[in-house]
DNA sequence: CGTGTAAGGAATTCTGACACG
DNA sequence: CGTGTAAGGAATTCTGACACG
């Protein structure tokens, strides 16, 4: 819960390259393509935190196994969705209690 | 004691003055004092830790405290030495088990 | 669709030095 | 001693485009 090094964006995409062994094009190539969304500095470079490249992995891995990005991409939509879904669920059967 | 993200250098001095509110300078000086030692890329730039930016906040604090670079160094000497001393006690405890 | 690459430019970092104190 | 700064150069990153398939 507590956002800790994981989720500090501090990586350069130079440094992300090395640790995901994907090529800074490929990581550029999926921002574009919506699976991962690092931050700017001011200058305009890209950073990104560890949870980031664990994520750059994943979507190594599901791309070698012959996964579509808009794949990739949808199947996190669903998980979003679930999450929202689930959270609807929480607040309303809160809401009922109130009554 | 596995490392973890923590002990991974992979934030550029940029990123770490950010991350301490040192300015590039001094980091650079507390480097050469051996105060501090980041990694370097191929091209040569330096490469830290958050363990590393951890360690410049509570160096920013100890000169803040009016302490010169040199008594940090030994302070951290001191630790070293005896963390050093301790270990080779209990391998001469063990040794002396042995026989 | 996903990725490599050459191109030109901008942001980032590096070192050694001078300055102040 | 500790830090700021201007200087010149090198490493890093950025975008848009062409190529291949």
């Amino acid at each position: 819960m507590t956002a800790t090094y994981k989720d500090k964006k501090v990586i350069s995409i130079g440094i992300a390259s090395e640790l995901t062994g994907l090529s800074e094009r490929q990581i550029r190539y999926y921002e574009e393509r919506k699976l991962i969304f690092p931050e700017r500095s001011k200058g305009g470079t890209r950073k990104y935190s560890f949870a980031d490249v664990e994520r750059l992995v994943d979507i190594a891995n599901k791309m070698e196994d012959g996964m579509q990005t808009f794949e990739i991409r949808k199947e996190e939509m669903k998980k979003t969705d679930l999450r929202d879904k689930m959270l609807r669920g929480q607040l309303n059967a809160a809401f009922k209690m109130r009554k």
